[in-house]
DNA sequence: AACGAAAGTGAATCACCGC
DNA sequence: TGCGGTGATTCACTTTCGT
């Protein structure tokens, strides 16, 4: 589909998050991430549904009308979000204990379904002075699909990759944003309070989307989640609206350099190559008719028919299927499971064949 | 005050925790720990990629049938907790994704005060089988003071001498409860399948609570809470609905022998090493994804990607995997093999950025 | 007895395409 | 839409088995 078509790409729009939000189409970018604003206090500028002013009576109820206010906010810019995101598209949202259990409710009630939580480990938190907590040395993100039953992107060969070939875990240890990367003014302030590392948005970009992917940030602020967006190849919508803040983060969206498109490939899951059937390595030649196939232990063995299917014993089939009855498994992926007997004795596995011939294209 | 003059001490009561907790007298406890049901909500079976099935808690304890029964519960069980806890006490909680958030915004809303929220991270979580999520590597403990403005007992001195005279942060590295901590039936399979390991009970008393202490369980299961407490020098009170638990774990704390007063000592949790995977280099910007790798003779090269993985020829992979198919060789270790070709031409070796890093630890 | 290989296991919301 | 076939998928640690 012509994803884009009416979007405002590539932009920061400046203006209150749910109004925006509104007037995008419905279900059309791929991710979300959004960082909402968590500090309680600043409820003053938060109104009821109705639009009327929440009015503090006592604690009990000024409590109450606290996290109630900040829930009615918090449903309505989520369900926007859940309008505009496509149905096989994420959302992330990152919170510290003050907010990340109302967004976590939020998220179920609306009918988001959670895929992790993930904890950003700080590898240099702000020491807690007074000693009288735990050293508060982490932020929470969710992730979570449209639905329960939605397809969804997640790049697992990439996320293990970058973990150094095993999977990777719920718990990123990752820098906060000092130093050079993070904006300052003119007298040295720090621009924005609250900039997020570029490396936790690497990782968030690039563990559920693709290249050209549409990414939305209806919190923009200082703007990482364009600028990792834009060097990684994806399209994105930033929602800022403070006018400040949105032309900071336009002017540092615009002085990033994308990655070279090559660079941006990255290890494809075997689910997304191409397939190739057993039958095109007997009609290459690869594989003759009548060569034998064994198993690692070399416990079974099994011919290889004109029509790509085996023989052993009296099993007859796929590769799939003969795997499996010899191992009175429900199943089995042939590929990596069949080895060709070769002309000196030595066995090679199934699927390095069929990766050399992936390699034609 | 006479605290215990009316409390069932030490033992395990057995019956509905609701109703339990309501024959207690109030303001009567000094620490809380809840294990609660964490509503999994489960649905099939799940293979694991050698065709055995993964145990899972199915449990009719754990089904609620939706999340408004939930809460309920949830809001029931800690009313009268609060009720019990002493106006200095604290409150845990322990949950996952699927029940936490709805744990939280509980504890909100009756008027417990969050403190913290802590990480009991997995040192041997189970793995994705079918990778279509990060490994659910941590659980999440939530640490709360019964009122906003109520004074609290927090050892930091002692949590601070549990991690080598460093403040002890909010995220807890320690390992599932396996071996001979496990508790197991005659035939060998596991007592409950929840058990929580005694290291994580360990840290958590010694944190909120002092000898002579009480601590209560309204979720005791297999009653670690008790066998700490025990061992900690603190009094205890168990509640668990299924008499097989209950019996199992009273056992189980009645042959605790309590730790001398003087020999209080730190957990013997194991130190995490460090370890660093080549994509941290390459999220934190040390590389950058297009940069070119080569041995140290310039005899192959290689382009980093985005996802950390190298592109040499046809090779993917790991810096580990690729190293080795280029001389044909069965292992290699990327880190001393590849350089990074600088601006000027010159070579660096990949393992002097990851001893920058190193520092970090 | 010692050592190495193989099997077992842990709170799990765990496919997808084509017909 | 439902069904059937293809084929993708595991880490750290403990215990048991076999030599």
């Amino acid at each position: 589909m012509g994803a884009g078509l009416d979007l405002p790409l590539d932009k920061v729009l400046v203006g209150d998050c749910i109004e925006t939000l509104r007037a995008l189409p419905p279900a059309s970018v791929h991710a979300i991430f959004a960082d909402p604003p968590y500090n309680l206090q600043l409820r003053g500028e938060l109104l009821r549904p109705n639009h009327s002013r929440v009015d503090a009576v006592d604690d009990e109820w000024d409590r109450f009308a606290d996290f109630a206010t900040y829930d009615a906010f918090t449903r309505e810019w989520l369900t926007e979000c859940r309008r505009v995101l496509r149905k096989d598209g994420t959302l992330w949202l990152i919170g510290s204990y003050h907010n990340v259990f109302r967004l976590g409710v939020a998220l179920q009630d609306l009918g988001f379904w959670i895929l992790n939580d993930v904890i950003w480990r700080k590898s240099n938190p702000m020491p807690n002075f007074r000693g009288r907590r735990f050293t508060n040395a982490h932020e929470t993100l969710i992730w979570a699909a449209h639905s329960q039953d939605a397809k969804y992107r997640f790049n697992y060969a990439a996320m293990k990759s970058l973990n150094d070939d095993l999977q990777m875990r719920s718990d990123w240890f990752i820098p906060l944003c000092t130093g050079a990367e993070r904006l300052r003014d003119e007298a040295g302030r720090k621009l924005h309070p609250t900039q997020k590392p570029e490396a936790l948005l690497h990782r968030v970009l690039l563990s559920c989307t693709k290249p050209g992917d549409v990414v939305l940030d209806p919190f923009l602020g200082s703007g990482t989640t364009g600028a990792v967006a834009r060097r990684l190849g994806r399209r994105f919508i930033g929602i800022e609206r403070d006018p400040g803040y949105a032309a900071a983060a336009e002017r540092r969206i615009l002085s990033i350099t994308p990655h070279d498109e090559a660079a941006l490939v990255g290890t494809p899951s075997k689910r997304e190559q191409k397939r190739i059937p057993f039958g095109v390595l007997v009609e290459r030649g690869l594989i003759a008719p009548g060569d034998a196939l064994t198993d690692r232990h070399r416990r079974w063995t099994a011919t290889v028919q004109a029509d790509a299917s085996l023989a052993c014993g009296t099993a007859r089939g796929s590769i799939h299927a003969v795997g499996a009855a010899v191992q009175e498994a429900p199943s089995c992926n042939g590929w990596t499971f069949w080895h060709l007997v070769q002309r000196d004795g030595s066995l090679r596995l199934l699927d390095l064949f069929r990766q050399e011939l992936g390699g034609e294209g």
